[in-house]
DNA sequence: ACTTTGAATGAACGATTGTTCATTATGGCG
DNA sequence: CGCCATAATGAACAATCGTTCATTCAAAGT
């Protein structure tokens, strides 16, 4: 409280970041807004309030600052979903729920996070730089979704299902799902896709989610 | 055969048509190459091999001829559906194999395909022009997935599954297992994603899929 | 064979790009 | 309070951007 966001009162330093996140907010809203083939280092620095030279100040160019980007919401989200999981208990179900309802809260799925995120997307092929933040995403949920489905196996039994499709067939849907956020933010319901993504627990694990 | 594609004689219109279309897939190959952001008028006509005016002479502006690229490829993708599903028998289990099989197939789910469709999605948000050429996937399959998933649901019978969240699921994968190909297209399997899409279609209706 | 027509060319344009750096402003310290 | 260190500024830079248009070229019509 004592020290709000607005207050005038800060060391150098804490000033110094400040910037430096300000400036990695404002590419975030310039790529909402134009998208990122219309990012420039002026339209950046309109949104920021700050001054010509910041971006190569902070950062040594425009380049390092958009890759510092992508980075500070890949970290957001891995954040975001590691607390969501270490808060779940330890039934294979309850994993599964937490996950789902991690993944689709506004803290990580929101119009912004998601330009980003599909703007970097589409330049993957060309700049590999940006690959290990936006692979973030799959790298974790991956391990996390065949586990808790060889776990959900084991417990059913479930002999016709192969937990490894499984998995990636979550993984598959959340994907599908954040896309379609992207695409109708506005007509899009976060209640629905948890339940598509609960109907396909349902038909995969009967015995787990027959609540759901 | 008397017209091959390299053929030197053609009509003055046919020559405008092959420049137009040249135009049309440099710039599909510049967006796989170097990414929207950085595709630029010349970057593209060094691509085509052709000279600078060009864009501006076939297309009004370089915003359009992007314009016309989305929409090229959203028929290609459109019409290729079209005609598998045409081809596909009344059966609604054998529609659905036949949508899966085309969604997967190279003609559609290639890298420089996906390059240009996530591209133009990440500027989906700030660029509304583009929507109704990105958003044609979803519209035509959503309904295609719909009734199939209602027949099934009366055939089976499956009081359990509701068809519309199933077609939404099945929609989600398809774009979920589409952005997989596009980020690892070199570990990517047609095979294996067909098999995941195929794997939640029989925990859906499992005695129409029991043979996948 | 000559003319007509419009496609193709590429030099040149002003605007905007990302970056540099000399200058200014200011918090922290002796 | 005065000095220093460094954060911040913004004018200026060459490079590249997308677009224009006078000119060239060649196919189609007479």
């Amino acid at each position: 409280m004592a020290e709000g966001s607005a207050a005038p009162r800060k060391s150098r330093e804490a000033a110094k970041e400040r910037h430096r996140m300000a400036l990695i907010e404002a590419t975030a809203d310039a790529i909402l807004e134009h998208g990122l083939a219309n990012v420039s280092v002026s339209r950046i620095l309109e949104h920021a309030g700050l001054s010509r030279g910041m971006i190569n100040l902070h950062f040594q160019s425009k380049n390092k600052l958009l890759l510092e980007v992508v980075r500070h919401f890949s970290d957001e989200y891995v954040a975001h979903l590691q607390r969501a999981m270490d808060a779940a208990g330890p039934r294979p179900e309850d994993r599964l729920r937490a996950i789902v309802a991690a993944d689709f809260d506004a803290a990580v799925l929101n119009r912004r996070m998601m330009a980003v995120w599909i703007a970097f997307r589409g330049e993957a092929q060309s700049s590999p730089d940006y690959m290990p933040f936006i692979d973030s995403r799959d790298a974790r949920l991956q391990a996390a979704f065949t586990g808790i489905c060889a776990e959900l196996c084991r417990d059913g039994p479930y002999p016709g299902v192969d937990p490894r499709l499984a998995a990636l067939a979550f993984m598959a849907l959340l994907e599908g799902l954040w896309n379609d956020f992207h695409l109708y933010s506005e007509r899009f319901s976060r209640e629905e896709a948890r339940s598509v993504v609960m109907h396909m627990a349902r038909a995969f694990f009967p015995r787990h989610f027959a609540a759901d």
